[in-house]
DNA sequence: ACTTTATCAATTGTCTACAATATACAAACT
DNA sequence: AGTTTGTATATTGTAGACAATTGATAAAGT
């Protein structure tokens, strides 16, 4: 007695049009500075001007796009301070939530966080750009799941979006990919090792070389 | 040839919709669990339910409300793991700001600090509950712009939005005022001294207790 | 030439009407 | 009696028309 159907979700055109909106922001095809014009969008994806403009809402108070009253809306821009800021938070939330994760996580959990970290190293090995990707971010959404603080979750779910904006917006060396996978390694080994002090010296390292190699080559697009 | 007139503010109707909705909720006017149906808004507020539609997906992106598809939006409820939630990331945020603070604020700001703290402590002495609970709230402000960083300016925002709320559902002893209102004295001795350690402890301990107090008589009420 | 004013086009802001959906409750069926 | 099905009502979701505002450009005045 347990079909399995699949559940049809309604969405409602808004939440359509904002997850479509913010994907396209977040992937870099709509791309800092771009406007976006209601008329248009609203042409575009065959709605309304309504839905679309409370998505607009919505990725305005995200930090995503800015809007200039009567004048329009257009993608933020990102400055090279934006970014540093981004990855020194990202360090803060991180660190935080990985104190709470050696506390308060699974044995599942840490076993979990070892398979992803396995996959991505094979996907780096094999120059699997996006999966690498993929990956990395499933890995630290994983960390966030098991400090279980929902509050931190839900800023790390904004720093995340605009770390994946950047990412797709610097052209980055495909040799750094395979040296960010293993930077996974001695890392999860200290969790596993319940290392608070070794585990944090090396996420910061992480993700301090992360972000410093794109706050290198980023051009300004003023 | 500066007649000196006061600006004219032309805000939308959805802002000033937006204001006046956050206000209500982080005043405690609004209460957690509150319906706030559009239609009796429209009518309560004079206008139409599109900007009002608008500032409640933006109230809801803020998490202070909450909105089930064709059933309505409340006021969102607070649990008690919510308020631990809360001091924590504000300890966390806060203490990263203050160690910026001490290496980018520049005198002038460490003034303005001990004038805030001054006016706290006379307030608190003659018992003008708003009065400290304003400048309290003047003073972390002045912290997080001390501390040059837009992006957890912005996360504190929401947290000290939270924070306002659940201070003013909670019936505090106003003898705890002046209490909280000397802890920023040593704290602030600690700060001028540059010395992280010490007012890294004093700063964890001030959250830490003012949330403690809150937590300890915080009735769910569902 | 320069400043000021008028006009225009583009865009967002707001309103009203209508459609879609969910819940509760009544009615029909077994 | 209990379950299913239909219906009513309240509420949100969407659409399209109109109003308000801005910035640029042209016209008028000095």
């Amino acid at each position: 007695m347990k079909p399995n159907l699949p559940q049809i979700k309604n969405m409602s055109i808004r939440e359509q049009s904002l997850d479509t909106l913010r994907e396209a922001i977040l992937s870099g095809e709509l791309k800092p500075g771009q406007a976006l014009t209601e008329m248009d969008l609203s042409r575009q994806l065959g709605v309304s001007r309504a839905p679309i403009r409370e998505a607009l809402r919505i990725l305005n108070s995200e930090g995503l796009v800015e809007t200039i009253p009567y004048h329009g809306t257009t993608v933020r821009r990102l400055t090279r301070a934006d970014i540093e800021e981004l990855y020194g938070m990202r360090i803060l939330l991180e660190n935080y939530a990985m104190e709470r994760a050696l506390q308060l996580g699974q044995p599942d959990e840490f076993a979990h966080l070892r398979a992803i970290v396995n996959a991505m190293v094979r996907a780096g090995d094999r120059g699997d750009f996006r999966a690498v990707n993929a990956l990395d971010r499933d890995f630290h959404d994983a960390l966030m799941e098991m400090s279980r603080h929902s509050l931190m979750a839900a800023m790390w779910q904004m720093v995340a979006m605009k770390v994946r904006q950047v990412m797709a917006l610097v052209n980055r060396r495909n040799s750094d990919l395979t040296q960010i996978a293993r930077h996974h390694l001695p890392l999860l080994d200290a969790m596993e090792a319940r290392d608070q002090a070794r585990a944090g010296e090396y996420l910061r390292a992480h993700i301090a070389s992360a972000g410093d190699l794109i706050a290198e080559d980023w051009l300004e697009t003023e």
